[in-house]
RNA sequence: GGGCGAAUAGCUCAGUGGGAGAGCGCCUCGCUUACACCGAGGAUGUCGCAGGUUCGAGUCCUGCUUCGCCCA
């Protein structure tokens, strides 16, 4: 039995099933196939996956499909991320739901806690990922806190470290007073805020009147002020550089400086330095040899004891408190509206502090010029192309980067300190310093960076260090395929360790995905509460659905509003494709298990027009997937798919094949080669349909998995017959439209012709048989011969046709006049204009080929206008009425 | 402030120098033996604005406007 419909929740699970008994994903290291390898971007794991993941997911499974049926070793390794601050993160508002904290449950409760969830949800993500079909090898799943994976973290770190290019220092750091550790310059989000630029006046520490004018937003950090600078370029600052003035807070004197990155257009052009609490301040610090001095602490409260009642505030409050000292002292000037882009903790929002604290830095210069010329010189490619820039631009002047956070959850940075002082960096935990044997060690407390350990993903989940068979078969992998928002965090990031570890790119193309918008054009976030779960749709309309649209927008030039519209019509496509394989499966003769079988290929006199044309559609149809396949163009393959299995194979040749099936054994061979192919060229993107179609055949393997890709034979081209079926279609179209106009068409399809029809002009070869007998029954009519012309039938110009109709049911109407009048003016101009245009200077200077489409254009649009003339003259007769209009003639 | 991208039908979007398209929605018609999750036909556009290049521009260039993203 084949139902009427296709029912996505009842074949999905059987189908996943099959996959997974025949291990598809599964990759063999011993194959002599080509590799094609892909590391998936881990989730992290924090909860249910989004739409972000799940159309990634499709993207790099149709990918991975269509590699494995070209005959390739396909290698795609799925795996989770520990994300520690991120977890870190969600535990904790958990934590505070119950009314309870980390530090009050205490670290074993803590870690036994985040041992739960990872084990839930790992589980959850793996099984979403299942849900919507991919194949991915599952035996070689991988988790940033493997054991093995660690011990890779280890090796990268301690090998950093003994090269020097990872160091450990106080420098200044942005600060998550929430998070309670430092984050990197990535990890900082920036808004907008709307705040107030204090102008403030530094008194000259002499006495004297000329004092010193600078703005600035955040005046509860003037305590640990040690510097004002102006620009030496600025004419304002001569005789101010060398000056001391007085900190207006406690009236410490601090010396005028001059730097040139200090803006000239920006408050009064002098700028207070606090290298304690502002980057570029630090750097000038650094620079003029300057002091570093806090007045904010790590809890993000004020730590002013020389300002008591500053003193142990918010830094909110010690703002406020601070401007009304200043405004009560006199030293404020004035105060105006500022809009500006403060730092946020892209995990939980708050406001970053930027604070001198000691971290773990990794050198950057030396490691990202090798990053930067492996894209240059095109050995990894993005797609599209344009985010090579993006790349480039961020290698380019990279600052050191923080790898140290000061969490409870996370990899924990692999370095001792001996009783000796002797710093040592370890792969197993020693017992003992191996510089002076002290066995007593202090670890260090804080944890890595966890995009620290994802640098190293391509690689360490093929088991690196070791010299794995997986790790010499399968890397470097072949695409990397991810968001944009983690093009710095990430994938610069795989390709500096990459290359610096394993001596190879991680990966040759990386494909960066549309991000997905609510249908309101806002990003999709839990906070806003306008996300959409990919399984909920998956449930709705079935995985290939969502599947097929993923594919539609994946990569697009543009991130996208989401639409389920787009959903809904990509399910109707997979039953159409379901209906179509039921015509043949009711209409074709079947095996003892009930599948199609397949009939001889027959000798190529036994193919008629349509066969042929068909045939010739399916190859063409064929390369151009292929060819979109091999680009990432997955939205031009699932776009040429529908619009060839609907708009050609269904409408038209189904149409038109449908009585042969039972008689015709060459025509069930063309519709379950043109079908099966179509599947087959479709499994990639919606593997589950097509596998439920095809299995009705017999003859097919388990899955299409194990099919070749499509080739067809090079004699199925034909490039007359796709001329001639192109002119029937044309010419049906044309006669529909006529006749629907006039008669009301489809009411009457079944009670026979509804008008005769005759060639008046035209090539004959075009319309002989049995391309007349595809028009007849397409459109309704009956062919009419000889040449009787003049008997009042109505003109109907398509292409390089010329058709005489008349009616042949009584409640045809007339042409009406007006109509007829409004065309004719509107083809008029038409061909003045294309004749103008031959006319001028687009005749010598345009290609001959063009030049002749549009003479051809101008002759079509000429007989057109000479049978509307032609109408209108009869229409307009009185009492002429066209013979021939009753059905009894 | 710098960079990138986008602007096409009521909505969501394709369209990579040569006759403006799809899906949804809308109108008319048809429950036809694959599919009513269907079929036939139809209406709907200053392709953001202004210039330029070209025989020819939705498409390439410049400027502007608006929106989005990234960076500072």
């Amino acid at each position: 039995m084949m139902d009427k419909q296709f029912t996505a929740a009842a074949e999905e699970p059987h189908w996943r099933a099959v996959w997974e008994r025949l291990e598809i994903g599964h990759a063999n290291p011993d194959s002599d196939r080509p590799a094609f390898s892909m590391a998936l971007p881990p989730p992290n794991i924090t909860g249910r996956l989004h739409l972000g993941h799940a159309t990634n997911g499709a993207l790099q499974d149709a990918l991975a499909r269509f590699h494995r049926m070209r005959g390739a070793e396909v290698c795609w390794v799925p795996g989770t991320d520990h994300a520690a601050i991120a977890t870190q993160n969600v535990i904790e508002r958990q934590l505070a739901e119950e009314g309870t904290t980390k530090e009050a449950i205490g670290r074993e409760a803590f870690d036994a806690r985040v041992a739960a969830w990872y084990a839930m949800v790992q589980g959850e993500i793996l099984e979403q990922l299942r849900r919507l079909g991919t194949t991915c090898d599952w035996s070689r799943a991988r988790f940033t806190l493997d054991d093995a994976y660690v011990r890779a973290i280890r090796l990268v770190f301690r090998t950093l470290f003994d090269q020097g290019l990872i160091y450990r220092g106080p420098r200044i750091v942005n600060w998550c007073p929430r998070c309670r550790s430092a984050i990197s310059d990535e990890e900082v989000d920036f808004r907008e805020h709307h705040d107030t630029f204090y102008f403030v006046r530094y008194a000259a520490a002499d006495g004297g009147p000329d004092g010193i004018t600078i703005a600035t937003a955040r005046p509860e950090t003037i305590p640990a002020d040690v510097a004002v600078a102006v620009n030496p370029l600025d004419p304002r600052s001569a005789g101010q550089v060398g000056r001391l003035v007085l900190e207006p807070l406690t009236g410490r004197p601090i010396p005028v400086i001059a730097d040139p990155l200090v803006r000239v257009d920006v408050g009064t052009g002098a700028l207070k330095i606090t290298p304690g609490h502002a980057p570029d301040d630090y750097e000038i610090g650094q620079r003029h040899g300057l002091p570093v001095r806090s007045a904010i602490d790590l809890d993000g409260r004020m730590r002013t004891p020389e300002l008591p009642e500053l003193d142990g505030r918010p830094v909110e409050e010690g703002r406020t408190l601070a401007v009304e000292r200043l405004r009560a002292s006199g030293a404020m000037e004035r105060e105006e509206p500022l809009v500006h882009m403060v730092g946020h903790c892209d995990r939980c929002g708050t406001v970053i502090e930027p604070l001198v604290t000691p971290q773990w830095w990794c050198r950057m210069s030396e490691l990202a010029e090798p990053a930067a010329r492996v894209v240059r010189d095109g050995t990894i490619r993005f797609h599209p192309a344009r985010f090579a820039d993006e790349y480039l631009d961020w290698l380019d002047g990279l600052r050191d980067w923080c790898v140290s956070r000061q969490l409870w959850l996370g990899h924990r940075v692999p370095v001792s300190t001996c009783a000796n002082g002797h710093v040592f960096s370890w792969v197993e935990e020693p017992a003992s310093c191996p510089t002076c044997g002290a066995v007593e060690l202090e670890h260090d407390p804080d944890v890595l960076d966890t995009w620290f350990s994802s640098a190293l993903w391509p690689f360490a989940i093929l088991g690196w260090p070791d010299a794995t068979p997986e790790l010499g078969r399968f890397y470097p992998t072949a695409v990397l395929s991810t968001a944009r928002g983690i093009l710095r965090l990430w994938v610069a990031r795989m390709v500096i360790t990459g290359l610096r570890f394993t001596d190879a790119v991680p990966f040759h193309d990386v494909c960066i995905h549309a991000t997905v918008l609510a249908p309101d054009g806002q990003v999709m976030s839990k906070s806003r509460g306008n996300g959409v779960d990919p399984l909920a749709m998956v449930d709705r309309h079935g995985a290939d659905a969502v599947r097929a649209w993923a594919a539609q927008i994946a990569m697009g030039t543009q991130d996208t509003r989401f639409d389920e519209r787009r959903i809904e019509s990509l399910a109707r496509f997979a039953n159409k494709l379901w209906n179509m394989t039921r015509l043949l499966w009711t209409s074709l003769p079947r095996d003892s298990d009930d599948r199609i079988r397949l009939a001889p290929p027959p000798v190529p006199e036994a193919l008629e027009l349509a066969d042929r044309w068909i045939l010739a559609r399916c190859a063409q149809v064929t390369d151009r997937v292929t060819s979109a396949f091999e680009q990432f163009d997955l939205s031009e393959a699932i776009t040429t798919l529908y619009d060839f299995s609907w708009g050609e194979v269904a409408d038209w040749y189904w149409e038109l094949v449908k009585e042969r099936l039972a008689t015709d054994p060459a025509a069930g061979w063309v519709a379950s080669q043109v079908l099966r192919t179509t599947l087959t060229l479709l499994h990639p993107i919606m593997p589950f349909v097509t596998d439920a179609c095809a299995s009705r055949f017999a003859e097919q393997p388990a899955t299409l998995d194990l099919a070749a890709w499509p080739s067809p034979p090079r004699d199925w081209a034909d490039g007359q017959a796709v001329a001639a079926m192109t002119h029937v279609i044309d010419c049906t179209r044309a006669l529909r439209s006529e006749l629907q106009d006039a008669i009301g068409a489809a009411r009457s399809v079944r009670s026979g012709p509804m008008a005769a029809v005759r060639l008046r002009h035209g090539d004959p070869v075009l319309l002989a048989e049995p391309a007349r007998g595809y028009v007849a029954r397409m459109a309704g009519i009956t062919w009419r011969d000889g040449a009787d012309a003049g008997d009042g039938g109505r003109a109907l110009v398509v292409g390089a046709s010329e058709l005489e109709w008349t009616p042949l049911t009584e409640n045809a109407a007339g042409p009406d006049p007006e109509q007829l009048q409004r065309e004719l003016a509107r083809v008029d101009a038409y061909a003045a204009g294309l004749g103008a245009k031959l006319a001028g200077p687009f005749a010598s200077r345009a290609p001959a080929a063009v030049v002749d489409r549009e003479r051809g254009k101008l002759a079509e649009a000429d007989r057109r206008a000479r049978a509307l003339r032609e109408q209108l003259a009869a229409a307009g007769a009185p009492g002429t009425v066209a013979p021939g209009s009753g059905p009894d003639r």
